[in-house]
DNA sequence: TGATGTGAATAACTTCACAGCG
DNA sequence: CGCTGTGAAGTTATTCACATCA
């Protein structure tokens, strides 16, 4: 046990998001077998300052040496005691088109989180599978969300049908779900929703970006 | 022209990423029949605070009636100017694989961004289509952006290859990066990257609900 | 009267700057 | 000496509370 008790302690949400960040970076320089670095390499590759680096460490504890920096090795098993201790990261896909293909296929390389099944309305789907990964009917949904105790769930269908199929599983051990459309979604108190939408995000970007040209 | 000029007073960035909800939301409303609504109904639609809802309008010098509320068609039309003002958004996709493919059959639909072409190595894919969508060889990427003057690429490629496609176009109009894996990127001065990967998304919700269990 | 519009207070996050220590 | 670790300052975003006005 390196990490502190760090469940207990607070931590940003803006330090959670990074920490992904910081395990593919230190991934990548293991590989590259490079044994010490400083918080200023993890910097220059996050595209971040070393001061973040330095004190998104802070809350986990996390010890350099103060005049020489950090050692890949002892990092890296740091972070994979964190994600240990948060357990596995089993979700369900609703939609088995191109992109909810794409993350089951995505799913199996490098990723911490697993995704154990994909759901779909189209008869000629259900049946099949990607990469050994089942496509059920879609009305076998709430019963096999009960019985796998799967806490996550990720929406890649048309926004028209999203909540229909929320309405489906309201009642199981459902926390997170993640909608890949912006449209709004109705839940119960205890389930939290996200709205990812690539696309919705470039106009976001690109709408940041001539705010801030003139 | 209703939008006050805008563009010389400052608007929060997440101002500007809610303003893609808002016009979802409307839209919607607009759809069902409804001609009024108040900052509550936008609130509840999209998971906020009506007090968020009423500031952010403010940026844009929104008017509503006080003791009522707001029409639906003002808002939307207020909203289709702002857009129309940043004028169009061209991007190519780089990857013609099942998320290439899902985000530019996805861009025909209710958005304002427009993919024009697709770029892959792979030469059975060169030549194709994706829905009218000209599928070209990756050796032509910087070509087509420099005679195409466009500023916005998406990456749907395997992490290891990000980067030296990055380096083809970096002398290019190219502004805004968006890749779909996190692994860092190195760009000069001038072009902003975006980082933006549906599944450690997932990870960090994840991880952020457990902290918050303890 | 009832919901808007907005300054002021609070909270969250980032940056700074430098003491501390190998 | 050089880089870490971290309080303190600065910045950005959210929440609150209420005056305002159809």
């Amino acid at each position: 046990m390196i990490l502190k008790d760090f469940l207990k302690s607070y931590v940003p949400d803006e330090t959670l998001r990074r920490v992904l960040y910081y395990i593919k970076c230190l991934k990548k320089f293991k590989d590259d077998g490079v044994q010490s670095i400083q918080s200023l390499d993890i910097a220059k590759k996050c595209g971040i300052k070393s001061s973040v680096v330095r004190k998104d460490f802070s809350y986990f504890g996390i010890l350099g040496v103060r005049g020489k920096g950090y050692k890949v090795e002892q990092l890296c098993e740091l972070f994979k005691e964190l994600l240990d201790k948060i357990g596995p990261i089993n979700a369900v896909v609703i939609g088995a088109g191109k992109l909810g293909t794409a993350l089951v296929l995505h799913s199996k390389e490098n990723y911490n989180i697993e995704i154990v099944a994909a759901f779909d309305k189209n008869k000629e789907k259900i049946g099949e599978d990607i990469s050994g990964i089942p496509v059920y009917s879609i009305n076998n949904l709430n019963k096999f969300i009960k019985s796998n105790n799967i806490k996550i769930v990720i929406l890649a269908i048309p926004s028209e049908e999203v909540q229909s199929v929320v309405d489906m599983i309201k009642d199981t051990s459902i926390k997170l779900i993640l909608s890949l459309t912006l449209t709004p979604i109705n839940v119960p108190e205890g389930i939290e929703v996200s709205y990812f939408d690539i696309l919705s995000e470039i106009e976001f970007l690109f709408l940041k970006l001539k705010f801030k040209e003139k």
